[in-house]
DNA sequence: CAGATGTACAAGTCATATCTTGTACAACCT
DNA sequence: AGGTTGTACAAGATATGACTTGTACATCTG
C-alpha cells in the first residue's frame, strides 16, 4: 500500500492548473529553499496582500506548499512530491528512442494513415 | 543563435495550461505515437467534434501539435520538443541531493527565520 | 456540376479564475 | 486591556475558459 502523505492525492490537474499560472510559479520560487512567512511572499508582488494569499491557498490545495504556524505568521515552504505527477506526465510523453526514430522516418517520408 | 524551429517560442504558460485539461491530455495521448486525422481523434470523446477541434487549437498554439493536411483531412501529432518548457520547469524545482538535505534536516527541527 | 464529407470558424451560454475592497480575528506588544 | 501586526475569509466585478449550436468552406466522389 501507498502510503498517504498529506494532503489531498493531488490530481495532476490540480497540480498543473497551479503551476499554470506565472505568480504562483514565482511564489515557489522564492520558497523553494527557503521558508518564508505569507507576508514577506507578498511583498514580492505588486498584487494585494489579498490576491497572493489566494495564490497561496491554490497552491496549497494542490499539495504544492507546506504551511507551518508560527506565531501570527503562516511560513510556507515548496513541497517538493507535489510535482511527481507533473515528472510522470513527462515520461510519459517523451519518447523512447525507438519512437524518436520512427517519428524521424514518418517524418521524411510522409505516409499518412490508410483512409 | 538558437534556430527558431516552427510556430511561437512557446511561454511556458501556454504549454502548462494546455496541459492543465485532462481532455487535452487524452488527445496528446492519442497522438502521442500515431498521426492522427482531427475526426478520429473526435471520435474518442463524448464531446461535440466542434469542441476537440477548439482544444486541437489550443494543443496547436501551445506548439505540442503539430498539423500536417492530406486532402480535407487534417493530421496532428505530438511535437515532443514544446515539452522542453515542462521539463524545464521540472530541473527548476528539482532540488539537488544537498538542499533535499538541508530540508530534511529543517523539517525534523524546526528554526524559523529570524523575526 | 451537385452532393457528401471533414474540418474549422463564429457567436452565445454558463462556469470558473483572478483580482479588488472590506472585514474578521488571532497573536503579539506595552 | 487596547492598539498594532500578520494573515485569511467574504463578497463582488470582470475576464477567461469550456462548451454548445449553427454555418462556412474546401476537397473528394459520382
Amino acid at each position: 500500500m501507498a502510503e498517504r502523505k498529506q494532503s489531498t492525492p493531488a490530481a495532476p490537474d490540480a497540480v498543473l492548473r497551479a503551476l499554470a499560472d506565472p505568480h504562483r510559479r514565482q511564489i515557489l520560487r522564492l520558497v523553494k529553499h527557503s521558508e518564508l512567512p505569507a507576508g514577506q511572499i507578498a511583498a514580492s508582488f505588486t498584487l494585494t496582500q489579498q490576491a497572493v494569499s489566494q495564490h497561496i491557498g491554490v497552491l496549497k490545495q494542490a499539495g504544492l506548499l507546506t504551511e507551518r504556524r508560527e506565531g501570527t505568521r503562516r511560513l510556507y515552504t515548496l513541497r517538493h512530491e507535489a510535482l511527481d505527477p507533473v515528472r510522470e506526465l513527462l515520461s510519459e510523453f517523451w519518447p523512447d528512442a525507438l519512437s524518436r526514430l520512427k517519428k524521424a522516418v514518418e517524418t521524411a517520408h510522409p505516409r499518412p494513415p490508410k483512409r
